[in-house]
DNA sequence: GTCTATACGTCGATAGAC
DNA sequence: GTCTATCGACGTATAGAC
């Protein structure tokens, strides 16, 4: 695209911005059915109809805000496993990835949020369209769990599939109890989700102390 | 209520649980907003108009459908606790606890999955009026793990707040991706959440191997 | 690019015949 | 108890002026 153009379609670019940062904080605090085209238009002091100026449909700004959930959350996971290195130790990399997806859903702002907590939601044709970035993030989880298990660190009693989903699952509900100016950080309960998933609720001497770490939003 | 009167309502007592029983079924499979009074009415070859002579509103109608989610989860929870007999060892009673919430959701039909699978898509009014029989069951919960904290055995550098969500949150996504015809049921899922939230992931000595059980809908 | 005006479907809910 | 008919509000989306 020549900078000649670049330079005409900024300001569009830009309210388009506006419609998915209004879209993502609409749709993670009210849901997919609370989300109305009108809802967001208003939000930005905008008429509901200009919004079909930048985008084609209701669906297409919803897909493109989810999509962009996932992505953050995938980016984040992926920057954090590889932060640990070439061949890192498969339960540090297992550990690093839960605390990153939830820093992502509890500190990344909306649009990760809204992604988790419209997942089970969402008409079947915006799941279908969505299932491609979708299943690229579920394969993240899946090598991560594969190379922990082929280590020989996990337990081998149990389905794979049922240990992607119990983490996925702590960690994807976590945005609808955490309170952000409450005493735990995003990282604080990441580290803790990490803490109890991999070495279990019991006390056990394998069991390591987690530090709670200071940070600007704690109280 | 005299039998009399009681012989009167008889019909329209079946109709009101076959109009239940639909809105539960849609409820679970389609979601809140999915949730038509139209589509529930179709569902039963009903006209939309007619059930309104035995449910004020569609809140009205889908707030008994929730609230009755709740009580068949909490019965189940209770009667697995009770099972064990009058001063169980907290961490069996956990153990416990977590097979028959697991067990309710994937398990017992729509209404307990019609339940947790809207719980974070609701209008405001409906949680407002559905509070109080959460908070039972919360605290059912809270109970359970402050015991087994009290007793010791469980790691005391844990947040009981985000135990008791993380244990909530990895079951009530299990609607999301179980499969009820495929090779666990319901007890097998429930059993191997229940040994890797309180054993954890890795493999120890303290890890005890989770026996599958035969059931019907194995294949 | 953004506005006003409006088409058109679906929603929850009510009125009244039977 | 269940039906047909209908209301008003709100949903997405389009047409056309500016």
């Amino acid at each position: 695209m020549k900078a000649e153009t670049r330079r005409l379609t900024r300001k569009s670019d830009h309210t388009r911005q506006r419609i998915l940062d209004a879209a993502a904080s609409t749709l993670a605090n009210r849901g997919y059915a609370g989300t109305s085209i009108k809802a967001i238009a208003d939000s930005i002091d905008m008429q509901d109809a200009s919004l079909y100026y930048h985008f084609e449909s209701k669906d297409a700004l919803v897909l493109e805000v989810l999509r962009t959930g996932v992505v953050l959350s995938e980016e984040a996971v992926n920057a954090a496993v590889s932060a640990l290195g070439e061949q890192p130790d498969p339960i540090d990399a297992l550990r690093a990835a839960i605390v990153a997806h939830a820093e992502a859903v509890l500190g990344m702002g909306d649009y990760p949020r809204a992604n988790v907590r419209n997942f089970g939601q969402l008409p079947q044709e915006i799941v279908s369209a969505q299932m491609s970035h979708q299943r690229r993030y579920g394969k993240v989880w899946r090598n991560l769990i594969e190379a922990a298990m082929a280590s020989g660190r996990l337990r081998q009693d149990m389905n794979t599939r049922a240990m992607r989903m119990l983490i996925l699952g702590a960690l994807n509900w976590a945005p609808e109890w955490y309170k952000p100016r409450g005493e735990l950080s995003p990282g604080d309960v990441g580290r803790q989700m990490a803490a109890m998933i991999i070495e279990g609720l019991l006390a056990t001497g394998a069991a390591q102390p987690v530090r709670r770490q200071k940070q600007g939003n704690g109280r």
